[in-house]
DNA sequence: CACCAGGCAAGTA
DNA sequence: TACTTGCATGGT
């Protein structure tokens, strides 16, 4: 259960952080192929580096579901080299493919078509596609109303007191839904403005002057994520 | 030089 | 169940 003053902090969090950095468009792709590819490969890397593989897969036109599917996992690798952990990612990559594939003859249209609850516990078990990457391709590929929580999200709502330093990803997930409309655009630019946030604000492990959440309620220390 | 970046899975106790 | 470790590049 969410208390009603979780709730209204939730609520107020977002109301300054649009006040303050207003409207992101997220994600930053031209497709929902390349949304998925990017969530895969921003897993625990930052987003410069995987602009570069982006680019990479753009230039040998390898963005596409087909594409990507016919090249082996060795010259996959080699193309993302820059976002790091290319062996690993690659393989993902290639898993999540598999399924695109089997499962709705390579399709997007059709994978998004599926009931969202079902699609996001049949995603979940594909190999190296956790919480936080299935959910962000529901949101920013599919555009499922689906809160996405990442490590900024917890810092911030952690340094405001809203949730416990070891609070499960669902849990944070839920405090999102259950204070605020179930509304795509709105998770999604709420998701948008975290990361924002994170990046640019609060890296510091105290309060960070000049940051849009600065005298909101009670912030405490708290240490970086790991 | 050390530390970090829009995670996840597999191994260990 | 609860930690720990491997995965790897590129920027600060």
């Amino acid at each position: 259960m969410t208390s009603n003053r979780h709730k209204e902090a939730v609520r107020k969090i977002y109301e300054r952080l649009y006040q303050a950095i207003g409207p992101l468009r997220w994600w930053p792709a031209d497709s929902p192929f390349e949304v998925i590819i990017g969530a895969i490969l921003t897993q625990n890397t930052s987003w410069t580096n995987v602009e570069k593989a982006i680019r990479v897969l753009k230039e040998k036109n390898l963005l596409h579901p087909r594409r990507l599917y016919a090249i082996p996992e060795e010259a996959l690798a080699q193309a993302i080299r820059s976002s790091g952990f290319f062996n690993l990612k690659a393989k993902r990559i290639k898993s999540f493919l598999g399924f695109l594939f089997q499962q709705y003859q390579g399709s997007l249209d059709r994978m998004f078509s599926e009931d969202t609850e079902t699609l996001r516990g049949k995603m979940l078990t594909i190999n190296g596609m956790g919480p936080e990457t299935v959910d962000s391709i529901l949101l920013y590929a599919g555009g499922k109303p689906v809160f996405v929580v990442d490590a900024y999200t917890r810092r911030i709502l952690s340094r405001h007191g809203l949730i416990s330093e070891k609070a499960g990803y669902e849990e944070i997930q839920q405090l999102f839904m259950d204070s605020l409309e179930k509304d795509a655009g709105l998770f999604n630019e709420y998701h948008a403005l975290l990361v924002h946030t994170g990046k640019h604000h609060c890296k510091k492990r105290y309060n960070c002057p000049r940051c849009p959440l600065e005298g909101l309620g009670r912030r405490r220390r708290v240490a970086m994520a790991r």
